[in-house]
DNA sequence: AATGAATGAGGGTTCATTCAT
DNA sequence: AATGAATGAACCCTCATTCAT
């Protein structure tokens, strides 16, 4: 019962390995089959092609994202908690998953994801989000563009997170209280 | 005269394209012959092979972005003033040469980076460089790690350049200064 | 059950008639692939590249050759009896096989049988050579270099076989007494 | 006047080294005409094409085997004398010429020389096979098939050449000997 | 004579995908 | 479900040959 999921999941794990080692191009799936200890005919009882294994890879990935980024939230929370946890989850999950990183950081650069569904929304994301808004919008932020406050926080997490040597948590709590000083309205 | 020097920007230029609307996968020399009116063959009298054609073609942008990025820079400029105006660079880099950049973001983000970094570096850049150091090392910034300036100064020039439309000057400037008094000293 | 060795064997009969009828050069894969009814693609499963399948050849022609040399042999026979016997089974193996001939002098005289040497001696083989020293050195033979030995002996037995005539086996009995009166000790 | 003939010669020269280097197949024009010191363009001055080119070096050679073969003879020689200077030569020629003797090898054994000329004969050279005919058609011999004759003299030079040790006078005078007793008449 | 960029068919090889078992 | 041999189009690259200069 669970085998089928553990042969999915092996061959999507394979795919990961091999796209942050070799890039999609040469990524071969008949390598793919045999990091995944399968036959190249099997992957296309899970998949249909090629391409859709690196879909379903990215939906993947995605999906444990948010679900780390939001570890710990709950609604209660003031505005400046939850955006600090979700920063912080931010950093701590791209830390911790750079191989999902660098396969998120190809996949979205790349024209693969142009063909891939544009996704539906998290409900508890888009909560998030509507805090990054500007004061005026019914956000708790500067009037800037959502593009500058999207980099400014998220975007640092993932930048920090790529630096060769891990933060403190003092340290990332210093350089948010920076960022929240710069970001936030009043 | 010119014309030895026009075919291998041709064909620069063309994988370029290549590149943005396709792919490293999916960029087949045959097509980067057809796309620079050339012949499969001749692209081998520039260039050794594809892989080198994309290297080229890295540090041939990379050249172009730090020569913009120091556009109208003097050595005689205040802190402050040269690095907004490289910032203000940046951005408009960025956002006239979008083709570029979404090159350079599948590049960086590959596998392909790893095999042709030389790394030579601009006196100029350098000289920048230590302006975005901490006072305490010479610098004029706050004490926060290296990563989080870049990010916060030239990652966000790049994030604000990707959104689907372009800023004012003024907005530019409101933006930049936020910035600059979140990561300046003092 | 034999599928595969079917296979194996009808690539390397094919690449045979095709060096021999054009050479290695004018012998592509693609010609290979037809003219053992296979694709392109199967070819490599079976071998990893073009000189693969060459230096297969080679061993594979040069097991058989050993084979047949030896032929009819048994270790109680006098020296001169084991000599005519293996030459006169190398005369009749060069006659019956003149494209394996044709291959192994096509192969042995090119660059390629530098790269794809193992040398593991026939235990057999080694045993009549060891008839073929000199006297004082534990053969038959008088004291000539063995170089001499053995180019008046298999290389003699080559040569006879490329004659466009076959000649007849008291002719060849007439020859390899001449032969034998000349190398052997006495 | 003499530039052409160098030129030429400087090619077939080349061709020689990249032939037995390399073999026919990797012996490109382009390579050629770098070790030649030419374009690629100006070897087809000189030659028509590149198995014209092969088919030219051939003659050159042989033509130079030839006269090497027959340095020292006279027609008033006895047969045996001219038969052992001839036998003499050759050893030498092939010792000395080794680059020139693995071209000879590669191309009579490969399809290339079917497509050659057959030559034409050298009266000199008539004479001396005359010699090895058996006595009652006029030669020195025994009633050997010309083959045998053949592989058993020149053939044996040739092999005797191959030998990594070079022999001496001495040595070769003696196996001379023994060859001369067992094919010579009586 | 000489150059060397250019051509383009064809070379060896790969690889997403299929299918008989 | 699973296998892995098989397919064949397409890939990167080579090279004999040509031709404008």
């Amino acid at each position: 019962m669970a085998k089928k999921v553990d042969r999915r999941e092996v061959i999507l794990r394979a795919m990961l390995d091999l796209v942050v080692e070799r890039g999609f191009h040469n990524a071969p799936m008949s390598l793919l089959a045999k990091k995944s200890d399968a036959s190249p005919g099997v992957i296309y009882h899970y998949f249909p092609s090629k391409d859709d294994v690196i879909h379903a890879l990215y939906k993947h990935v995605d999906a444990i994202k948010r679900e780390e980024l939001l570890r710990g939230y709950s609604k209660k929370m003031a505005p400046k908690e939850a955006l600090l946890l979700v920063w912080t989850n931010a950093y701590w999950f791209y830390r911790k998953h750079q191989k999902e990183m660098s396969f998120l950081d190809q996949y979205l650069h790349s024209p693969y994801c142009e063909s891939g569904k544009s996704g539906e929304e998290d409900e508890t994301i888009e909560r998030i989000q509507k805090l990054t808004r500007p004061k005026k919008k019914g956000g708790v932020m500067k009037d800037l563009p959502p593009e500058a406050i999207q980099s400014l926080t998220l975007g640092l997490a993932a930048d920090l997170a790529k630096a060769p040597k891990e933060f403190s948590k003092g340290t990332l709590r210093e350089i948010a209280d920076v960022v929240w000083a710069a970001v936030a309205a009043e």
